[in-house]
DNA sequence: CTCTTATTTTAGAATACTTCTAATTTTAGA
DNA sequence: TCTAAAATTAGAAGTATTCTAAAATAAGAG
């Protein structure tokens, strides 16, 4: 990531350092607003703007991908590149990944039905995840 | 959709009838601000309000669909329930429609891999859309 | 190492989308 | 026709994102 800033030429700021720091260690698809949360402990002057700016710089080179979001809520980043499945747990919210071999396959499949210039394909699945499920039964006993 | 309405004890509403019926006939995948816009025109009281109240509602019965959106933009309601893939044009943001067959395999593929209680998944495609191929071409000669 | 300049950061303003509020109107049914 | 619950409305409020312009700084030249 830092590497990709170089080669485009990116001034290598302490901030773009953290940001990417904390994006190549999180797995939690993380918001502008998760980014902000975190790196301020280290730079308590840093500016959502900075978030912003060099979330839409790593998105530019393809160092992150923008998942899209629902209405009202904020936008997420997929930080792990390697093509997977997103599953949104639609109670707590949280996303957990799953690897499916064939999705190049898909991708094929779309491309053959279409004149677009496809780029990337994403699959989201949305459903409850194992602990909401207990959570949720557990509301229905009471 | 009206019917959906009636059943689940909803009153039919003038506003409710002509936000229904713009719903069954656009191909557009309409923002909240889409539907106002047309159905403004022939309920110039119309508020926003009744407009976003309106779509919940339909969403809720299952009625329409939520797609997910990029930052900064506006959520869009996909009218078409039949399994298919939205491929969105990067340049003009154009949402297409391509049937895909076999969708529910891969939701039970997906299924198979997982604890969650998998409700639905959505497949996307990015791209550049024929049209906006020709543009692109068109602006690099100049 | 110092200087210079283009790049980057910053705080806060501006904008856009969505949700909320409380008063008013309307619907459906008694 | 009357009533109560439901729905609509305008605008306020809330939240996410983008913009702005001044100040700070990184990186390369000398
Ligand atoms: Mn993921
Ligand atoms: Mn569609
Ligand atoms: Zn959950
Ligand atoms: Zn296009």
């Amino acid at each position: 990531m830092l590497q990709a800033l170089r080669d485009a030429r990116f001034r290598l700021t302490p901030q773009r350092m953290a940001i990417c720091r904390y994006l190549s260690e999180t797995r939690v698809h993380p918001t502008p607003g998760d980014i902000y949360q975190a790196v301020h402990e280290q730079f308590p002057t840093i500016s959502r703007a900075t978030v912003y700016n060099t979330v839409a710089v790593l998105k530019e080179l393809g160092e992150i991908i923008e998942l899209p979001s629902a209405a009202g809520d904020s936008v997420r980043y997929e930080t792990d590149l390697a093509p997977h499945v997103n599953l949104t747990c639609t109670r707590c919210g949280r996303i957990f990944d799953i690897p499916l071999e064939n999705i190049d396959d898909i991708f094929e499949m779309i491309d053959a039905r279409t004149d677009f210039y496809l780029e990337n394909i994403h699959i989201e699945g949305y459903g409850v995840c194992p602990e909401c499920q207990k959570a949720l039964k557990q509301e229905e006993v009471e």
